[in-house]
DNA sequence: GTTGAAGACTTCAGTAGTAAACTTCGAAGC
DNA sequence: GCTTCGAAGTTTACTACTGAAGTCTTCAAC
């Protein structure tokens, strides 16, 4: 999940075999079936975006927010972490996680405190607003999911999850970590 | 093809089943199946998007040039859109527009002129070199792309090809068209 | 015990985006 | 032929991010 937030409107997109032609038309040495994967790929994904960003605003957060409560959550209570091990972990500068946590405080979602122990660290802890706010995301993530795929049977469901985890093993190992910024999340 | 371009580093993943488990942990009535298929693609897509935004890189271009010069490539020639119509298509503010297309005219990528016949409007036109560049970009995505799908054969690739454009017709009903801003591109 | 270096976070300057105000050209009404 | 309206782009104000500089605490060496 991640997401959409700003608002100029999605791209007005070709029709998927429209934009192939396109690309054969201009680049010949195209393989039409690698695209027609990839492009679709890359478009669901998009889709599946905005869905949950469109969520987001109904919760009222951000999806810059949300994925502070994600990284919270995951780590397990009594869901604490620094700001610069939730950089780390979110692909962020340190500055931008000063500047987030500034906002989750603001609207209770967080706790920011120094740690007493060791008083260069600061110590960020989910409030229990901030943990139920992320449930209803996952709520709302999940129905979304189900029918997304419901069309597919378990054996089809199993299937691409398998392909998938290939594909990803493979960049995972050519792109062995370190690296560019990204976009979206889990 | 998107992605990648700041430089705060790639967030630090969980291994893919831990992070399902975490989810089982904190939100027992998640289905881990769909949740395995719902992250593998986000992940699978971020990956993808930060090896083409090393590309860019490496071609000297952001992804933020790169969508426009796609875009005018994909009309065709002579390679002419306006700004508002580009901003559509890329789901950008006019604004955000007039400022993509000054630095690409400072590289010249692409040349801007006041329509003669219709002074109100502006014409972006894409210069050979910027055509030039756009091929480049495409080779380069063209022998990742095979790369990534090389353990895939003829009907796995069809198979999955099939799936995903199942899947995406279904978000497209349920989401027609509208709407929130978003991340990628093809 | 004081000094110096390292680490953790914050602050500052610069860039790219949105939203909204503004400018200009073209078309229509009278 | 002037006036008004609308469409197309640009400018302005504000937000979120990066990268680099700055501050403050801790730890080690002397």
């Amino acid at each position: 999940m991640t997401a959409a937030a700003g608002s100029a409107g999605a791209p007005q997109e070709l029709d998927l075999d429209a934009q192939i032609a396109a690309y054969q038309r201009e680049f010949p040495e195209v393989d039409p079936q690698v695209e027609k994967v990839v492009t679709a790929l890359g478009r669901l994904n998009r889709r599946m975006n905005v869905a949950y960003g469109r969520q987001l605003v109904d919760l009222g957060i951000s999806s810059a927010e949300w994925e502070v409560l994600k990284a919270l959550v995951v780590v397990g209570r009594p869901y604490r972490l620094g700001p610069g091990d939730l950089a780390k972990r979110l692909g962020l500068t340190p500055a931008a996680m000063t500047h987030r946590i500034d906002r989750l405080v603001t609207e209770g979602l967080v706790t920011r405190e120094r740690d007493e122990a060791n008083r260069v660290r600061v110590i960020v802890e989910l409030t229990d607003e901030g943990r139920e706010k992320w449930l209803q995301t996952m709520r709302l993530a999940a129905a979304f999911e189900d029918e997304l795929l419901q069309d597919l049977n378990t054996s089809e469901r199993a299937a691409l999850g398998e392909i998938l985890i290939r594909l990803l093993r493979r960049v995972e190992d050519s792109q062995p970590d370190a690296g560019g910024r990204l976009e979206d999340l889990d």
